[in-house]
DNA sequence: TATGAATGAGCTTTCATTCAT
DNA sequence: CATGAATGAAAGCTCATTCAT
């Protein structure tokens, strides 16, 4: 349902905005930030490499632009489920593998957006970096939801300290995605890890 | 046991190339290895900017020298302990603590060092890249050795993927240290965090 | 007596040309010519700025076009007066008076214009410099029409050189205008000068 | 006598200021300020475009030097000449003819001068511009000095405004360079300036 | 061994101008 | 006629690296 119909003049600017955007991602993850040249992404589009400045003010504001997306990206997949869900301990690790599931998809399906925001973003100007922070930040708020709501109806430990335990299996699920990254990782992997996410935070690696 | 005898000339020479990486580990971490500059490196030292260049091929040589210098330091940590050591789950409790402590304790005395590695390194050229995940994997591959003693000694569960948790656990103790790294957390954290994870990590988070 | 009759369809075309040429007088002489854009100009008056070059060449002869027109103005002041009216000093004190009044005017009433030609054109390509100096010395050489009035009519110096002197004129005359622009000085400073000027022309500074 | 013995290192690099600022002002005043790049400054030289960033800060500070040194020696030479030392009309024409004199020697000895700090100097920034016109009003306020002189002495009239003369005086002198400069003007003319200007100033154009 | 002057590749960015719509 | 998206030449500037001293 859009509120505003949809303009077709603003849609081909938007249209345009969205191919440099998708160069840009291109470029910046194959060849890093500072490597990369406006020149390549504009050469990627066959556009002149003026137009990048017509909707974008400057290099940074393309970045910008872009770890916006993907945070989006990101928030939304950890949103789709809701964190009051969950009634036993069998419904949260359905749900759990099922946010582990899709972030792996996100950030499988384009890798290049994981290399940006796992890497890129975090060497650059305070403001990208802070912005990432807050980003994976409110990622862990979301996932403490899910905690209180276990604690809350008995299957999670009464004495969790949630704030910490949000932010590791934060931890956990994006260096799942940072190994897999690193080419060099069979294809399987994704899958062990997977399986053997929820298991290691819920029942940890201790014997009964 | 040294095998060569310190000749006090390369003992001059090597007193440089430690001043050298120690200016650009300040220089590096504050402003980032982009901003920054050679000259930066040698106006703290009061040195010329092209002696740099005698004890360094170039920047990046630089960075590398520093990379290793950090990695070898927090392998060392890791290898302090023996993986053989524990017989039972609290001596093991007691291991994990001491690690995660001596972590803390590495990265929070210099977390300039930990920017580096953490932050600068990873968005940079492929080789200083995959250096510090070679790092950051050995040490999995240790810890890994102290799960498959907890197996074999049975105090861990014996289905443990111990490649996948030995991971896991690298992660949230980085993790850790990469939060920690934002000012903006108070200084408890470090407290709590080091507290919550050894549980984590062998209870999990579920009711038991 | 006209010789066209007066195509509405050329009016409108001609007043869209002084719609351009004010917002140019505008923006050239508030930013200079370098710093102004061809958008701030279009901007101004709310019209894509493609619309400039239907109406002219391109930058500089917008500079050009304007140019003339204040050239114009400044040459329909001078010739205002006629050179043979004065028959005695004091009648010819009286249309320098005149003239230096109506110069000020025009320069004060639009300090703009004094900008442009004072400033701005003389630094920009030789064809613009160029014809700002032909305007300045046709304003010199009508002056000296009334310079050559007075000797003739003998209330001048017999040998004076008319051509230098009539330079000298104007070069008081248009200083006056330049630092009446650099805003720092005050209002009755025009008075002064306009009440000063003639005397000093006409019985030089030394004592009679 | 110098105050300081002159280093040679320093000496080489104020000679390396000495020859960019010479290049300098060859290029901006044959092709103007905006005209010209950096390259072209350097290609004089034969030296690289770097080079020039390492003596000044960046292009508009090259200006700002070179109208430094150009206004500079505009005042030592109407400092050279003594405001007091007239005491008759007679000397003071002739005070007033050396100073021009001087002043259409440095210019014409180096038209290049005359065309920054007259033309280019005047269309550019406003700090610049103020710098120039601050310099213009200084020699202004000297002349005064010469007037005041002339006033007290009793050779000059009494009543004469001497802030608006002293401006008037400058403005003849600095417009016999800008018309000088107009290579079509032949080279007789300086002479016939300088010599009718003093007496236009002193006596003015009307019949004694 | 130490220096720092010199270098120039290479980047980002601007903006006058064109032209298809 | 009017537009403004697209263009790309062109410039300023930085800084890692070299090398003569």
């Amino acid at each position: 349902m859009r509120t505003t119909p949809p303009s077709p003049i603003a849609n081909r600017a938007e249209a345009r905005r969205e191919q440099i955007l998708e160069a840009a991602l291109d470029v910046f993850s194959e060849k890093g930030y500072h490597e990369a040249g406006i020149a390549d992404i504009a050469g990627k589009l066959n556009i002149g490499h003026g137009t990048c400045y017509r909707y974008f003010k400057n290099k940074l504001d393309i970045l910008h632009a872009l770890v916006d997306r993907i945070l989006l990206g990101l928030l939304e997949v950890v949103r789709k489920e809701s964190p009051e869900k969950s009634n036993t301990i069998e419904e949260y690790r359905n749900q759990i593998k099922n946010i582990g599931w899709e972030l792996f998809q996100l950030f499988s399906k384009d890798p290049r957006q994981a290399k940006i925001v796992f890497f890129e973003a975090m060497a650059l100007d305070e403001t990208v970096k802070r912005k990432v922070q807050l980003g994976i930040d409110k990622s862990a708020r979301l996932t403490e939801l899910y905690l209180k709501n276990g604690v809350k109806k008995g299957f999670l430990r009464k004495e969790l300290d949630t704030r910490i335990a949000s932010q590791a299996v934060n931890a956990m699920m994006f260096e799942g995605i940072r190994i897999n990254l690193s080419s060099k990782v069979d294809s399987k992997f994704a899958k062990r890890w997977l399986e053997e996410m929820p298991t290691l935070m819920l029942e940890g690696m201790g014997k009964r």
